[in-house]
DNA sequence: AAGCAATATTTGAAATGTCAAAGGTTTCGC
DNA sequence: GCGAAACCTTTGACATTTCAAATATTGCTT
């Protein structure tokens, strides 16, 4: 945590109020907020409990299993850099993880002849099987876990955080400063 | 990544059928998985958008604020313990957050006399101060994402989501084995 | 052909994340 | 009160995460 001193003269100068920052959520005024943190949560929850049962039935972590899910879309493997998109992962990222992958015999690295640049990673024929088997279970545990809801609210969630992305997706900062 | 003859003779002696036996399955079947994509990319994509404008005005991390969040409004402290419960992190990684919350003066530790095993976290002046101004912005933040989304449909999202959160809380697998 | 911008990946530092095991403390049962 | 169980936090080993800087390669411009 860095620059201190300006960041509180700022709040310093401004007196926010600090009573009603945080709690009123409930009066209309900050819907957008407690949507967020219901997302965020449930989103935790359901990670959670999908990385618990990734680890506990294949020795898997979800990071791994969502990199394997775009490999295995894309039969003939893809770049790193493509991956990073896909997953939402920092390239950086993608790095180590095919590394793990790789030693555990998953995904094959390869640099195609025409650009020395690029890694193409693909999987292999055991990490094919081995995501096929997790990918049917996976399926199945979200079934379970959402089997109280009625499916045309499924539906109609799907359709309604489709405009939630869209519009965040027209609001993002590239990278400002103030 | 562990035990894995023993998973791949499962996927071999049971050779998935990929064509659909049932009927309108095809649309039906993966409704919650497709949904489960969507929340996950939006969340994420949210998620960077926060963590980006946290550090970039403030120099915090979005795990800082959730738990600054949590102790701006218990003004009394939280033991780590319910720290970690209420911010769906780990004990140990409760430990080094607010190590490091401590050490940029923002936290206070505090251990009871009634009871030496126990922390408590609380809020210093300093973190309440800016934890307030943090906290305004977050909330604006999040405004404009989702402005172009009726506020209907926000209200409904977070109605709907409240269900997917109670259905999905009742079909947890506490710690299970096959 | 030399130089330089653009592209693609890796590396490194710091923080966060999980899990399991280890430490103290308290409390309960006897 | 003693010893074991229960409770709370920390520690340690790894994996994932971000960002920024460093590498390496290609392609463009002149």
């Amino acid at each position: 945590m860095q620059d201190l001193s300006r960041i509180m003269a700022e709040a310093d100068s401004e007196t926010v109020d600090l009573e009603i920052i945080v709690q009123g959520a409930q009066e209309g005024k900050k819907q957008e907020l407690r949507l967020w943190l219901r997302m965020l949560s449930t989103t935790k929850l359901v990670s959670q409990e999908v990385r618990r049962r990734l680890r506990a039935e294949f020795g898997a972590t979800l990071p791994q299993f969502d990199l394997m899910a775009q490999l295995y879309r894309e039969g003939d493997g893809l770049r790193l850099g493509e991956l990073s998109k896909r997953t939402m992962v920092t390239n950086g990222n993608v790095t180590g993880l095919v590394e793990r992958l790789e030693a555990d015999g998953m995904v094959l690295r390869v640099t195609p002849d025409g650009d020395r640049r690029v890694t193409v990673a693909k999987l292999t024929p055991k990490g094919e099987k081995l995501f096929g088997t997790m990918a049917a279970a996976h399926e199945g545990w979200l079934r379970d876990m959402m089997a109280d809801v009625d499916p045309a609210v499924i539906a109609e969630l799907w359709k309604d955080i489709g405009e939630v992305k869209t519009s965040v997706s027209n609001h993002l900062s590239g990278v400002d400063f103030d």
